[in-house]
DNA sequence: CCGGCCAAAGTC
DNA sequence: ACTTTGGCCGGT
């Protein structure tokens, strides 16, 4: 446990300091789950400190955590090596790792790693060479040459590196260097980490309804009565939420604080640095998976020293080390993706809301579908809510349609009915554009053998091979396994009796090039772009009026928006309607809603049409009906009553190995051994094979724990899986809060 | 009795 | 994580 903190708000006092040779404690990101004792360095250290030191023959990374415990054979300590030249860790971030840590059941070390996640942090910070107009011609000058000059004057007073130039001017490096004696051009070292571009919260926003105005002063109220404040901001599709947001920001930023802003998608952060530079003046920080090294190294260095106003990033970006942040929005925050589910188990949004309560910030939680636990919080009064009603300008929100696929002709492999394709026909013929939606990537879902009736499997995983047509290949969508579309059956080697079976979208939109030939088709799907710029032109494309018909799957139920769209088709609404899922009536609810609330976004009325087997399902007529409350207050009774989230907790336990026998055994061992979970009054069920039985070759067995929500739970997890020896390759993960029950 | 290989232990 | 140590098998 740590100590409280001991300085809290913002005087600046200078941190705890140790002298050369006094005992320090060091978190390491290596996997030892302890603070390891150091003497302090030469010139002594900083609490908090990024350090080199010496781990058995090695030399690692860590953060000068504490005092020494000093219960280490003193003969046996070894020195700090020396303290790196990055700002240390605050206070709050140390707290905000350890209660994180503890939430999660993450050992520590691992959760430096997420903080940790910049190359570089060790070298000194690098200059580079640059070159930029100096005064005076050079002796003899050439076409080349002239070029040279001419680019900087044309870029008045700019400083390109070496390449840059050459290729502006068009040009080889040496013609560049060959300026530099004569002084015409000069050649300068600057820092290669740059702060980034200010930006200004006084410029004039955009010119907000009553609605939003009304919603973006108790944003602003919120931060400027400063201390730690949870928000839910809830718009339906085209109520304007990202302006409101970005008052918010406006006012976190005139205060000199730093802001946040989660977005669930790479795609998402495209369209929207153009709205923040819009209302800024300068592009913010952006941190995203693609990011390049050297761009992420700049983004971890600069918001550190507090030169990063403001971060538009993937759920990773929680975990910069900010100095003075002052507000985080998480924009969509019902979205799935904020659940991390490979190596440190965490959901994004609920650890925004717990390092915002330690260092006293303000979270925004947006979306126009809440997620229940969300929704919960307000009704338990721990979040306050603003909404916002009315759709901004003339737009209204779409009419939604069921079209009973029980009374359609559907001839054989085909998706759309009669009804939906003269419901497109008739808007290609306004001119208007329609959007097809299935929830599906690829061409067929399942690839049958009709002379054994097997369907084609990843040899890896427990999944079935996807067929892409586009990219000529079998895939599984679990491990990403490929393969070529192979000719006879795997099984029994009859040869051309494979058949797809099932849509995708890429099969879609072939079904709809033969029903609309004079139509432009275009479909968006992550597999079919390789990079999310293309996907963003695609995208700008489209919103011109590109293409008549739009097929996609769930990324194009994202924050884009679609001036000329006045349809939206759902091929299949049953799809996560089925199944023992708790959580897929709440999925269902807000796809259809968001997928929904894309038609009918300018001044046109939209329509959307749900093909579904079961219209009279409660889900489907509550997204209808758009009782909402009534929704939710029905879903939160059954959850209730049931004792699950979020009126209960669980926490699964996933084993894997690749023995199977030896994973189901080890799961055994721990069902049998409960009275750890006993004690707190929770209950074990399983083992069972996990929702993904296998992954890349590793069996994977489940075991899921179900408590009272104020029950100690954590605490019981770790008493109760302490005492387990995991032989071989045996891996165990605890996933708090899993985002799928089954 | 020694080397090879895998599992276990230690890293301050 | 990664590196060193230790135990147990086989051939010598």
């Amino acid at each position: 446990m740590l100590e409280p903190l001991k300085r809290k708000g913002g005087d600046v006092t200078l941190p705890d300091f140790y002298d050369e040779g006094t005992l320090v404690g060091v978190l390491t990101t290596q996997p030892l789950n302890r603070v390891l004792d150091y003497r302090a360095p030469e010139g002594g250290c900083h609490l908090g400190a990024f350090v080199e030191v010496p781990l058995g023959p090695r030399k690692v990374l860590g953060v000068v955590w504490g005092t020494g415990k000093g219960d280490f054979d003193a003969t046996k300590i070894r020195a700090v090596i020396r303290v790196l030249d990055v700002a240390a860790m605050r206070d709050e971030m140390r707290v905000f790792l350890q209660r994180a840590a503890d939430y999660t059941l993450t050992p520590l070390p691992a959760m430096l790693r997420l903080a940790t996640r910049a190359p570089g942090l060790a070298d000194p910070p690098s200059m580079r060479r640059i070159y930029r107009r100096g005064q005076g011609r050079p002796a003899r000058m050439t076409d080349a040459r002239d070029r040279v000059l001419t680019a900087l004057e044309d870029h008045g007073g700019l400083a390109f590196t070496l390449k840059e130039l050459a290729e502006l001017a068009g040009v080889t490096p040496s013609v560049v260097k060959g300026l530099v004696p004569s002084g015409a051009v000069r050649e300068e070292d600057s820092p290669r980490d740059l702060p980034f571009p200010h930006l200004d919260p006084t410029r004039p926003g955009k010119a907000l309804t009553e609605d939003q105005a009304g919603a973006s002063n108790v944003l602003r109220d919120g931060l400027r009565a400063g201390g730690y404040g949870t928000t839910l901001l809830k718009g339906v599709t085209g109520s304007g939420k990202t302006e409101v947001y970005l008052e918010a920001v406006a006012e976190c930023l005139a205060q000199g604080r730093q802001a946040l802003v989660l977005l669930p998608e790479i795609a998402l952060t495209a369209e929207f640095l153009t709205r923040v530079e819009a209302r800024f003046g300068a592009r913010p920080a952006e941190w995203h998976s693609g990011a390049t090294m050297t761009e992420r190294r700049r983004i971890w260095r600069m918001v550190g020293q507090g030169r990063a106003q403001l971060v538009v990033g993937a759920r990773s970006a929680l975990f910069l080390p900010f100095r003075e942040l002052g507000l985080i929005i998480v924009d969509e925050e019902h979205d799935n993706s904020y659940k991390q589910e490979e190596g440190v188990l965490y959901n994004a949004r609920d650890m925004a809301v717990l390092r915002a309560a330690i260092c006293g910030a303000r979270v925004v939680l947006a979306s126009a579908t809440p997620s229940l636990e969300s929704w919960a919080n307000v009704e338990a009064g721990k979040y306050a809510k603003v909404e916002l009603t009315s759709r901004f300008g003339e737009a209204v929100l779409p009419d939604m349609a069921t079209i009973d696929m029980r009374a359609e002709k559907m001839p054989a492999a085909s998706w759309i009915s009669p009804s939906l394709r003269d419901a497109v026909r008739a808007r290609l013929k306004l001119g208007e554009q329609a959007m097809l939606f299935l929830n599906r990537r690829g061409y067929a879902p399942v690839t049958l053998c009709r002379a054994c009736g097997q369907q084609v499997g990843c040899d890896h995983c427990d999944a079935r091979m996807v067929e892409h047509r586009f990219l000529k290949q079998l895939m599984c969508h679990q491990c990403g396994e490929t393969r070529p579309i192979p000719k006879t059956c795997p099984s029994c080697g009859a040869e051309d009796r494979l058949a797809p079976v099932g849509p995708g979208v890429e099969r879609l939109a072939e079904e709809a090039a033969a029903l609309f030939p004079e139509a432009r088709i275009a479909t968006l799907s992550s597999d079919l772009f390789g990079s999310a710029r293309a996907l963003k032109t695609a995208i700008e494309e489209i919103a011109a009026g590109a293409a008549d018909i739009v097929i996609g799957t769930q990324l194009v139920a994202k924050g884009h928006n679609f001036p000329l769209l006045t349809l939206v088709g759902v091929i299949d609404a049953d799809l996560g309607l089925q199944g023992s899922d708790l959580r897929a009536a709440e999925h269902t609810f807000q796809l259809m809603r968001q997928v929904a609330g894309r038609a009918g976004r300018a001044e046109r009325p939209g329509i959307a049409l749900l093909q579904t087997f079961q219209p009279e399902h409660p889900v489907i007529r509550a997204i209808l009906a758009g009782d909402e409350d009534g929704f939710w207050r029905a879903e939160a009774q059954a959850r209730q009553s049931a004792g699950v989230p979020p009126y209960g907790r669980m926490a699964g336990i996933i084993l894997s190995g690749t023995q199977m026998q030896q994973v189901f055994d080890a799961g055994n061992t721990l069902a049998r051994n409960d009275g750890a979970l006993r004690s707190i009054g929770a209950q074990v069920f399983g083992p069972a094979p996990a929702p993904i039985a296998r992954v890349r070759g590793r069996h994977r067995v489940r075991l899921l724990v179900k408590a009272d929500r104020r029950a100690p739970l954590q605490e019981a997890l770790a008493r109760w899986i302490a005492p387990l020896r995991l032989r071989g390759d045996l891996r165990l993960a605890v996933d708090i809060d899993p985002q799928s029950f089954l």
